[in-house]
DNA sequence: TAGTCCGAGTTTTTT
DNA sequence: ACTCGGACTA
């Protein structure tokens, strides 16, 4: 009936994908569990539409990252010759960002904008904070950081603070009232200086759809696909809701067992009510696992039967193999550490490269031990998730510079440069901006050019700061006279060597990091585009690499569970199996949480193909690396319960033998004593 | 007013 | 082991 010469996307496709792959259903939705060929589906799908005429700029693909959203372009690219414009891929922020830039500056309702990442609306919260005063009441105020993600939570599950904090937020249920009185400030200083957080990307993109710019935003696609649709929140599902014109057809792929975000206000719910959403929407169930061995989907399957509620899907293998994943206990950390870098070598000689390996942990500083290993033993490796390189100081100061050049009435960015000149500090900067004209903009000013001032010198700076202001202006001149973003780059960095000695230790560290960036930045022709993807698509790996030569070479994958949704390994490591570290001793509040935390295991699990290792360490040091040998005994995860046991072979280091079985039995209140005892 | 020292409180995962 | 703010000194 078809012929696959003509049509290369439906080689191997099993009946569910084909039907996936051709249906027209106005709504279809695809529940594809771990494993189940979902990025093949969808890039065949995006490559048969192709092939049926749709234009390449009418089909809309939004992604999790934009890495996947790459990938699934690449590979459908591969099949099928795509002409003219390209595919609109990406993160539902970055897609935002890129409609709200078309639309609402049209409109001139926004103007010329600047995002801002999460660091930055913290900063600003942190600003708003502390010019209200509310210090000096009785309480002291959680952290920026916290009121910065209660804001978020609140705006992205659109649920009033009342209800969110005493449930999401209990610690910090005394303060809902001083809260929304930052908040508003915040909302308000946001406005008025034509800055959007993350969270307002959702929000314009929403709103524009509601207004004049609706109907032409919806006639701009035939065809909208969404993956990881189970890790969308409320205000995701409503933008799909409002881009929907009555011609289209959406295609929603996503897997309820593999829901991880709920700290994003991800809500399963959105895929469990979308055929009520949709109506008459039709449903596909992949359940064909052509990753793992049956072994380590049997391990799987029972971790996944322990939640509560979940759509029953049993994974099966379709490709053979008889290894049983191990359980390995070791006798601490430093032997854990040991134990995985001597069984990534062992795979190495068996002919597994390195980056088809990977070590995965729940939280990013759980691979801090793990990585001092590594460079110990020269083993490469590249690390996803936990602390970001452009959230790191050094490379945010750099970046506000750039940012000042972009936009000179960028207040948050003068504020932070400003700050690195030697003897100004909160105060001068404020001062020095006023001087300066930064102002608010689209009002008028006495002069619209504060950069040009500040090039010219025509501000008073103390004393103590005339030699690197001096610098400065040196720096931001030859900035203006430069073409590309690389070398003005270079310019600044040359004027930064001095604040990056005074200010942080660890300046060679430092410095590389800034080397990464300029090489990152020679990617790029415009300053302005290299600035909105440091905010909506900022790069995923920090790694010991010590510059793009050696990225040629083989290395080992670190990642966080959260950023190794999506990928695959012949080998997974997965450490820290203990009960406190996963389920994260934070996330056991209360049986939501835990379920999401068995998920989390559920989706580290099903990332590998042939070999998969459990790593179990006994005994918790107090005192890392600290000189006595203080310590308390760890429970293995109590999501290892008796029926998932049975699918691992169980190993115990010679040390890990000693000791006897009732002192671990008994462990679990000296661990919970030891945790509680971190944070009275 | 910049920079330093001290004490109190602190929640992981990412766009 | 970190951040943050307040008090204090130069």
């Amino acid at each position: 009936m078809f012929d696959n010469d003509d049509k290369p996307w439906l080689e191997g496709l099993n009946p569910e994908q084909l039907r996936a792959v051709s249906s027209d259903a106005r709504s279809l939705l695809v529940v594809a569990g771990a494993g189940t060929g979902k990025t093949k589906t969808l890039a065949a799908r995006v490559a048969r539409l192709i092939d049926d005429g749709v234009p390449p700029g009418r089909i809309l693909l939004l992604t999790f990252t934009r890495r996947a959203a790459r990938e699934m372009i690449r590979r459908a690219e591969r099949m099928v010759a795509a002409g003219g414009t390209a595919i609109w891929g990406g993160t539902f922020h970055a897609v935002g960002h890129r409609l709200i830039r078309s639309f609402a500056s049209r409109a001139s309702t926004l103007g010329d904008f600047t995002i801002m990442d999460q660091a930055d609306s913290a900063d600003l919260i942190g600003l708003v904070r502390s010019e209200l005063r509310l210090e000096s009441t009785a309480r002291r105020m959680p952290q920026k950081a916290t009121l910065t993600s209660i804001y978020s939570a609140a705006v992205n599950a659109a649920e009033p603070l009342e209800e969110l904090v005493p449930r999401r937020f209990p610690w910090c249920e005394a303060d809902v009232a001083s809260m929304s009185e930052i908040f508003r400030g915040y909302v308000a200083r946001k406005r008025r200086h034509n800055l959007l957080d993350y969270d307002d990307l959702l929000l314009y993109w929403r709103a524009l759809l509601d207004g004049h710019s609706g109907d032409a935003m919806r006639d701009m696609f035939d065809h909208i696909l969404v993956d990881e649709y189970q890790d969308t929140n409320a205000l995701q599902a409503d933008i799909l809701l409002g881009m929907r014109s009555s011609t289209d057809r959406l295609m929603v792929v996503g897997d309820d067992a593999q829901s991880i975000y709920s700290f994003r206000s991800a809500d399963v719910r959105n895929i469990l009510d979308f055929p009520d959403q949709h109506p008459g929407c039709e449903i596909v169930t992949l359940e064909s696992n052509y990753r793992s061995v049956q072994p380590i989907l049997d391990c799987s399957n029972g971790v996944i039967a322990q939640a509560k509620e979940r759509h029953t899907k049993e994974l099966r293998a379709v490709r053979s193999g008889t290894t049983r994943p191990s359980l390995l206990t070791c006798m601490d950390e430093a032997e854990q550490s040991q134990e995985v870098c001597r069984l990534v070598l062992e795979h190495l000689e068996s002919g597994v490269a390195l980056h088809d390996q990977a070590v995965l942990f729940r939280t990013g500083h759980h691979s801090a031990l793990l990585e001092v290993e590594l460079s110990r033993r020269n083993i490469p490796f590249v690390k996803f998730g936990g602390l970001r390189f452009v959230e790191a100081a050094h490379v945010k100061d750099v970046v506000c510079m750039l940012r000042i050049l972009e936009n000179p009435h960028d207040e948050l960015a003068w504020f932070r440069t400003l700050q690195l000149l030697e003897g100004v500090g909160a105060a001068s900067a404020r001062r020095l901006m006023s001087e300066l004209g930064v102002r608010v903009m689209g009002e008028p000013g006495p002069d619209d050019d504060p950069l040009g001032r500040f090039i010219a010198g025509e501000v008073k700076v103390p004393k103590q700061a005339m030699a690197e202001v001096g610098t400065l202006r040196l720096a931001f001149a030859e900035c203006r006279r430069a073409a590309d973003v690389a070398s003005q780059l270079e310019g600044l960095t040359g004027f930064y060597e001095g604040p990056l000695e005074r200010l942080y230790d660890s300046p060679l560290a430092r410095r590389r990091d800034l080397e990464e960036l300029a090489g990152l930045a020679a990617g790029y022709e415009s300053r302005s585009s290299f600035l909105v993807d440091m905010v909506t698509d900022p790069p995923a790996a920090t790694g010991e690499l010590a510059g793009p030569p050696l990225l040629d070479e083989d290395y080992l994958i670190l990642s966080t569970i959260h950023s190794a949704k999506g990928a695959e390994w012949d080998v997974v490591h997965l450490i820290h199996a203990a009960d406190g570290m996963i389920p994260s001793d934070m996330a056991t509040g209360d049986a939501q949480e835990i379920e999401e935390e068995l998920r989390l295991l559920y989706v580290a699990l099903t990332r590998a193909r042939d070999y998969l290792y459990v790593y179990f360490p006994l005994r918790y040091h107090h005192r890392r690396m600290g000189l006595d040998d203080s310590h308390s005994y760890a429970q293995l995860s109590r999501f290892f319960a008796a029926p998932v046991l049975e699918s691992f072979e169980r190993r115990w280091t010679t040390a890990a033998r000693l000791p006897e079985p009732d002192t671990v039995a008994g462990a679990t209140a000296s661990v919970d004593a030891f945790l509680s005892s971190l944070w009275p």
